[in-house]
DNA sequence: TTGACAGGACACCGTTTGGTGTCTTATCAT
DNA sequence: ATGATAAGACACCAAACGGTGTCCTGTCAA
């Protein structure tokens, strides 16, 4: 169906705090070019884009060339796959969630 | 409120697919012991504990020793967070599930 | 009581990760 | 035309990761 391209697990992309960051500061604009996300860090810009190169292996990202600068946008769908992983096992850390835990799997369809 | 006594981030537990399997195998049955577990992998028995190791330091799991052999038991808890997490971003790939979204917010409270 | 089994504790190893710095190229503004 | 800015492409590095093998101890069964 969507875009199955990845080359790297969605788990693994969004382990690093710094990506699950960057992910948070994407969702917050339609476009953010790097120089403006590695501002936000501590760290330089080559440590960003390399984030940044892995997000985008996971198909969280793309990027797009305007100028001299390099926008970013998030693309949160294959985010999916963790939602349905988790939801399963909503069902073991609380049995009045079960309603709820239903009604995803009938929307899932 | 719940257990937040761990060292280790629940992101970074569940980024394995050997962790991953295991959460899968502990929701299967109340409790079990290392070497059954090791038995469904390829990996040695060190290795699969290992990963053990790292699942108890995000508290995803609990173990006990019973004779010889060390039982582990799956919780799931944790993993609230990652549903929390998760759950946000869903309107960022579907805005027809953003009356779910908010049934799910509302229940958290 | 002897042997087999379960598993903790290490030491070890190759690869990956997450960062750095530097060099170069393209682009924009003056 | 010149200088500053944006960022790709590398080389490099220490530390963490994901495995291995070995040794030792405790426990169960014959």
């Amino acid at each position: 169906m969507s875009e199955n391209n990845q080359l790297r697990d969605v788990f693994d992309a969004i382990a690093d705090p710094t990506r699950r960051q960057l992910i948070r500061l994407l969702a917050g604009a339609e476009e953010i070019p790097l120089h403006e996300l590695t501002a936000k860090f501590q760290m330089g810009r080559t440590a960003v884009s390399k984030h940044l190169t892995i997000l985008k292996e996971a198909g969280l990202v793309t990027d797009r060339k305007v100028g001299r600068e390099t926008r970013f946008r998030l693309n949160a769908s294959p985010l999916r796959e963790v939602q349905d992983w988790v939801v399963f096992y909503s069902n073991f850390w609380s049995t009045n969630l079960s309603r709820l835990n239903r009604l995803l799997e009938e929307e899932e369809e």
